[in-house]
DNA sequence: ATCACCACGTA
DNA sequence: CGTACGTGGTGATA
């Protein structure tokens, strides 16, 4: 029989496996909506059908663990007794693990006393007996004892479960310098910490391997411990117990009698509608296809999952027609426009019963006009890029009332479905027929305009009824009447000159080119500045400075470590490394925002209204939420953002410490709402209160600590937080923190009661209502937990703030517009806006943007707004 | 080409 | 062991 003809076993330690999915994959993009947790099932899996796609076994077995006792256990009480509690989110994917297995026709095995690798043991060694090719793959080190010529481990890598390394025995010779069969040998010596086996103290896998090699077996050299000199040599001869214990521990056993023998494992079709149902339940769904074809069954058979629901034809109609169709239509109607880049090309319209589209002409324009503009309710998906277009073309849309997937990410923000389909298949069920883009001739049409908006203004209707009042209260109210005002942003983009970024970026150019020159010379030779890999070869290896705070993969060279290091070690290699990539930065922003510029000399950003889980908007493509400030230097590239032609200055407008004010409503601290009704400076005045003295006596170096204390408290900084930052012993950061809680103790018991809040709520919300879902706040795992109290901790702050914020921002377009006026608010940072202000406008553009800006919401304390003026951002900024 | 990681800019 | 983001370079994968 040759190798290809004989029959293959894979058989797999589910636990194990499952168990470093589970640490592998975040949580967060793993969880249904009602909060099962599936990353530990997902990656399993994956790895799963992968492996089966790969190899192709012709029989195949997962096994897995009974529970945490075995006969081991029983032998040895202290036997994996160091292993913590695995937690409760990744027991409870176990069981619908094995779910998943048994609807894919797969044997699941397991055994009362016996652990997932005594039945691996036990398969396949009757397998390899019988005449398979067997492939082990587990989690765990003992199975390298199973490896002979027809065994093969597979091994995944540190990382997780995704690459599986191969171990024949040439491997395991390669990597541990003795057969497979010894591997145990080694093992023992050494010991398992992971399963509390101590081994000889001293002793690590080169003593073990060099014994082995020298007496040939385990038990020759114990026999002859007494010939080992050394410390190690003593070591082994008080430690021969634990050795002969691990030894025995460590044995796989081969003889487990189990209900199947290899022959019985023979792969099965799977059940293809048991896998969709399981499936949909744990809402997988690129995993669908993947398992069908990795079992043979067609991939494309995966898709029908969900009915495709008989969308109405649309009926293609003419520009009066259409006119005619929306003013008949009751109720919401649906609307989808199709875009070409960035200019209409069909638009569809439709009820809950029927649809209707047209080619997108200026005839069809000029009579949709009235009614677009009109407050006839309108549904929409994805809404900003149609308005901007149907903008372009003159026509301001009203009667807005949704845009559904707003609504999606104001319901599930942590994972936020993207598209039309994904709510199709999430409120309704079904599946949105899309045309298959790999196919010149699609053997499924796409859906019409007009059909889209059947289902979006369906896909409305469900998730209304779907909505919480206070969530429904935050879509209508803050982010629907905030989408319009994003749009008109866009579209005006901000002025920003070429000539000062170019002078700038030579200038920078020059310097960088510089500092890389002095900093190759003073470490005698060049090196990629960028590349933190070589610098750490560099500062490391090279330099022998000392190690920095460990990363992933290594030793950071982040600015602070830098900055540390030149501390402790002088080499003048630091600082230039430090300018260099300061000047490099910088340069690479001015760059980036060169290149944005468009052809009308302004730069156009894109708000992602759905970009955080808090609630603020992100703005991407170029990002101008993070251009630089602190420096003297990078506010040149502030410098040229300037004021654009037929305007006449910028007003910049800041809330000033809006998330202390947002804290001090939230909690109802007297001291904390004192201070900002006082008038006196926010720190001054907590300094006072903290350090006991007169506001005038507080010392800068008070005023900063308790600046970094206050700003810490809204994200859940610990004592040893405020020490590193403040570069203070942990006793006084705690003593500091004592103070501070001493004297505004409300503000400790809102945070406090906030988060245990959210912990039986299952969520936060703002003070407008807005959520956000912590299944972790439960959690058994306390680096999850403590994770999700922090941001649980911040977010009803944050996010207020980012709805304040919002409101201001549509009440400032609007009145801007209802009061005739030109001038126009151009960007948002989180806490500013910027306004483009026209001639003659100045101080009825400052009263709106003050007046809404402090009213935005009322709270127990003032919302206190800076206003500055200037030709460009630097200028107006203050 | 795509991804993870590092580093760093903002509120 | 401080929240919320986006970008760009490197270096390893495909």
């Amino acid at each position: 029989m040759t190798d290809a003809e004989k029959p293959t076993l894979l058989v797999v330690d589910g636990h194990s496996l499952a168990y470093r999915a589970f640490y592998a994959l975040p949580v967060d993009n793993f969880s249904t909506k009602d909060g099962q947790h599936t990353n530990g099932i997902y990656g399993f899996l994956s790895m799963f059908v992968n492996l089966v796609k790969a190899e192709q076994p012709t029989h195949l077995a997962v096994a897995f663990d009974t529970s945490r006792q075995s006969f081991r256990t029983r032998e040895y009480n202290e036997y994996k007794a160091n292993r913590s509690e695995s937690p409760a989110e990744f027991k409870g994917q176990i069981p619908l693990l094995q779910d998943c297995l048994r609807a894919m026709n797969v044997e699941v095995l397991a055994k009362e006393d016996f652990e997932a690798d005594d039945i691996l043991a036990t398969l396949a060694t009757e397998a390899s007996d019988a005449g398979f090719s067997v492939l082990v793959c587990s989690g765990d080190r003992d199975t390298i004892q199973l490896v002979n010529d027809d065994i093969t481990l597979l091994y995944p890598n540190v990382q997780g479960v995704s690459q599986l390394k191969r171990y024949d025995t040439d491997a395991v010779i390669e990597k541990y310098g003795l057969p497979p069969a010894q591997y145990p040998e080694i093992a023992a010596l050494v010991g398992e910490t992971s399963d509390n086996l101590p081994g000889v103290p001293k002793v690590g896998e080169k003593t073990a391997v060099k014994w082995l090699t020298q007496w040939g077996s385990l038990e020759a050299l114990l026999e002859n411990a007494d010939k080992i000199t050394g410390v190690a040599g003593n070591n082994l001869r008080e430690h021969l117990d634990d050795v002969k214990r691990n030894r025995a521990l460590n044995r796989l056993l081969r003889d487990v009698e189990l209900e199947k023998s290899p022959a019985d494992l023979v792969v099965q079709p799977i059940d293809t509608q048991a896998v969709r149902d399981i499936f949909a339940r744990l809402e997988f769904r690129t995993l669908l296809p993947r398992v069908f074809d990795a079992f043979g069954a067609d991939p494309a058979s995966a898709e029908p999952t969900l009915p495709t629901a008989k969308a109405p034809t649309a009926a293609v109609l003419g520009a009066d027609a259409i006119a005619a169709w929306a003013a008949e239509a009751t109720g919401t109607v649906g609307v989808t426009v199709d875009l070409f880049g960035k200019a209409p090309t069909r638009i569809g319209l439709a009820t809950d019963t029927a649809a209707a589209e047209a080619e997108w002409t200026g005839a069809v324009r000029d009579a949709l006009a009235g009614w677009l503009a009109s407050d006839a309710p309108k549904a929409f998906a994805a809404a900003k890029p149609q308005l901007k277009a149907l903008a372009r073309e003159g026509i301001d849309v009203g009667g807005i009332v949704d845009d559904v997937i707003l609504a999606g990410w104001l319901v599930r923000p942590s994972f936020p479905d993207k598209t039309l389909a994904d709510l199709v298949d999430r409120y309704l069920g079904e599946k949105l027929p899309e045309a298959d883009p790999t196919q010149l001739v699609p053997e499924t049409e796409g859906a019409t305009p007009g059909q889209l908006s059947w289902y979006v203004r369906r896909v409305s209707d469900a998730q209304r009824g779907d909505l919480p009042d206070s969530v429904a209260g935050v879509l209508d109210d803050i982010e629907l009447p905030t989408l319009s005002a994003l749009a008109d942003m866009e579209l005006a983009g901000v002025a920003v000159s070429h000539e000062k970024l170019a002078g700038f970026s030579g200038e920078l150019a020059a310097r960088a080119d510089e500092l890389a020159q002095q900093a190759y010379a003073s470490i005698g030779h060049e090196v990629n500045l960028g590349s933190p890999k070589q610098l750490q070869e560099v500062l490391f290896d090279e330099l022998q400075l000392p190690k920095t705070r460990k990363t992933k993969s290594g030793y950071t060279t982040d600015a602070a470590a830098l900055a540390d290091l030149q501390e402790n070690a002088h080499h003048p290699f630091l600082d230039l490394l430090l300018r260099h990539r300061e000047a490099t930065k910088l340069k690479q922003i001015i760059d980036a925002l060169d290149a944005a510029i468009g052809p009308d000399g302004r730069v156009h950003t894109t708000y992602v209204q759905t970009g955080s889980q808090t609630g603020r908007l992100s703005s991407t493509d170029p990002n101008l939420q993070n251009i630089p400030i602190r420096t003297e230097e990078s506010r040149r590239i502030r410098a040229a953002f300037q004021v654009g032609e037929g305007y006449e200055t910028l007003l910049t407008a800041d809330y000033s410490q809006i998330e202390m004010r947002i804290m001090a409503h939230l909690s109802g601290d007297p001291g904390l709402i004192e201070a900002f009704n006082s008038g006196e400076d926010l720190h001054r005045f907590v300094g006072s209160r903290v350090f006991g003295v007169e506001p005038s006596e507080v010392t800068p170096a008070m005023r900063t600590k308790v600046k970094a204390m206050s700003y810490g408290l809204v994200y859940g900084l610990s004592a040893f937080g405020l020490s590193k930052q403040l570069r203070i012993e942990q006793s006084e950061a705690k003593q500091l923190m004592l103070e501070y809680f001493a004297r505004f103790g409300a503000v400790r018991d809102y945070l406090r009661g906030s988060v245990e809040q959210a912990r039986q709520d299952g969520y936060t919300e703002t003070i407008f209502g807005r959520r956000r879902p912590f299944p972790d706040l439960t959690s058994m795992n306390r680096v999850l937990r403590e994770n999700a109290e922090r941001a649980a901790l911040n977010a009803p702050i944050q996010g207020s703030a980012a709805d304040i914020m919002k409101i201001a921002l549509f009440r400032i377009r609007d009145e801007l517009a209802s009061s005739g006026l030109r001038s126009r608010v151009l960007l948002q940072i989180h806490d500013e806006l910027v306004v483009e202000v026209a001639p003659g406008e100045w101080e009825a553009v400052e009263g709106v943007v003050r007046a809404r800006m402090a009213d935005a919401a009322d709270l127990s304390v003032p919302l206190d707004v800076q206003i500055g003026r200037g030709g460009d951002w630097d200028e107006a900024g203050h």
